[in-house]
DNA sequence: TCTACAGTTCGATAATCCTGGAAACATCGG
DNA sequence: CCGATGTTTCCAGGATTATCGAACTGTAGA
């Protein structure tokens, strides 16, 4: 994940009704939900949330798809993961104090407890 | 870590001089450098350094001190700690897609090796 | 084709953030 | 005490981001 895409995707989750927003989708799971839905839960106006979700999905972290007329929202994991390996790989302290976290590649699927 | 810290402490990277700041400050480890010679490599007037590195300080994610006439900032993982396993926790579609990483905790410092 | 509905785009305003020069503050050496 | 050095604070501007009503686009059903 170069670094303008990791800004890019920062600045897509440093907004608290965004976060509020990618939160519900990550819930909601692949089903994803419909612009209105999100928009009645969020408590913002349409044109708001439009440009909220759009700023999500400009960064790859959320994909569209139509549904007869309504817009149809979900979270995609790719770039929130590439985003925690990034920030884990050149953030945190190799070294120097405790890591924290593995990157799941290094750890052979030993999760789905948690 | 509660959202308004979340939203902080993302914001507080996204944007790319401090990214570049905050990962200078992580090689650097835990002896830090002084504002100066992190102005000079970032090639930033010294105004818009403290600006910067203030964000960063403020969000927690950066520890100051003072020797002799210059002030030292060293990288403090604990935010940026607390923020990879907030976004692990609430952001990685758990269960639905492959997870990104693996808090800490859960592997019995089985790492160092990376 | 007309109407209703779901969302988006447009446009104007407000709020916030970023930049960088100049002045002020703090510390050290003489 | 004074000058030099390192850094911050102050301030003004410019740039970006956020908000939201109104108008527009696209789809479905009668």
């Amino acid at each position: 994940m170069d670094i303008p895409q990791t800004v890019q995707a920062l600045a897509a989750l440093a907004h608290e009704t965004r976060l509020a927003l990618y939160r519900m989708l990550v819930e909601r799971g692949p089903d994803g939900l419909p612009a209105g839905v999100i928009a009645d839960r969020l408590g913002v106006p349409p044109s708001s949330l439009t440009f909220h979700v759009q700023h999500l999905h400009r960064a790859g972290l959320v994909s569209q798809r139509r549904v007869g007329r309504q817009l149809i929202y979900a979270a995609d994991y790719a770039v929130m993961n590439g985003l925690i390996a990034t920030l884990t790989e050149n953030c945190c302290g190799r070294g120097t104090a405790q890591p924290c976290c593995v990157p799941a590649d290094l750890t052979q699927s030993t999760l789905q407890s948690a």
